[in-house]
DNA sequence: TGAATCATGTAAACAGTTACATGATTGG
DNA sequence: CCAATCATGTAACTGTTTACATGATTCA
């Protein structure tokens, strides 16, 4: 959220629809949860609240980042990303756009984290084959692999791109 | 858990063990939430607990699959996969093990689903491509895109190993 | 002697969902 | 006239995490 107020401030319902257009297939938090967020980021002080009267329109408040908020931005971007943790890099990635910095070392951290995994999930597809494990047990393995095969290739790729 | 539980009667220790021996890679919730989740399924009457006294080690209190219990897992399993939620579809995937019924609908249907999402990842792409997005927005497109194909890929190659 | 294992929990927070609630305007 | 859009929220959950807390046994 603070990634996208960067941008310029915004009322919850506009944050939503820039959500929606940008991040929704890889972050989608429920309207309720971005408008119980905004008003946390003020107390933390990493936003200021304006209410705006509208004529027209149910009045709304508008949310602008602070030197703090764009600094708190600015830390979680240089923090390493959570591999693990579902969408993640690619908020990361998304965001750093908005960082002038380069995004090559994110993208080759990635590339390493899914080789080292699959190393991993490939020990455990052979233990399951001599185990004689069932169809499904070894199949969730099959599955995990190919993400991961994916993800090389996509890294592989997008580095290209860059090039 | 249910689907775990339906095994053999277990303490949340065993549980954990289980866990991390099978769907780790896929679910792996934290050992307080185990913990938690346990005397909820009593309460529901999904499970029973019986506590055992262990002389060597700490007592412990082991909790069995009730008939509601085991009709609630069926029930779930029958239930439309939320493709969206993370992990669902792999943790239905192995737990169909314990249910005898036929796997192929599951995965044709991930395939299915899979193949839908391209096409909307694919019109996207275009679109960012005609509206000269930047290169992380167009990047994290790229991501999805191949994870998905690695779902069909996946799905497909399932499929064959199925026949 | 110290680490790992066995075993179970509480507390506090944040993440995320669905359902409930209101009320005006715009456009087909 | 009906649906969508604009706009904001509350309530009640479930999910999930990290940190705190205890205490015995086994093995290198």
């Amino acid at each position: 959220m603070l990634g996208l107020l960067v941008h310029r401030p915004m009322s919850g319902y506009e944050l939503l629809k820039d959500m929606d257009r940008n991040i929704r297939y890889f972050w989608a938090p429920a309207r309720s949860q971005v408008y119980a967020i905004l008003p946390r980021l003020v107390e933390q002080g990493l936003a200021t609240a304006r209410a705006v009267e509208q004529k027209e329109r149910p009045d709304k408040t508008v949310y602008r980042l602070t030197r703090a908020g764009r600094d708190a931005l600015d830390t979680w971007l240089a923090e390493p990303v959570e591999h693990d943790n579902r969408g993640h890099f690619l908020l990361k990635l998304f965001l750093s756009e908005h960082v002038r910095a380069d995004v090559r070392p994110l993208i080759e951290e990635r590339r390493t984290w899914a080789r080292q995994r699959l190393g991993e999930l490939r020990g455990l597809e052979r233990q399951a084959e001599r185990d004689g494990d069932t169809f499904h047990g070894v199949e969730t393995l099959h599955h995990g692999i190919e993400q991961l095969r994916a993800t090389v290739r996509w890294a592989d790729a997008a580095l290209r791109r860059l090039a």
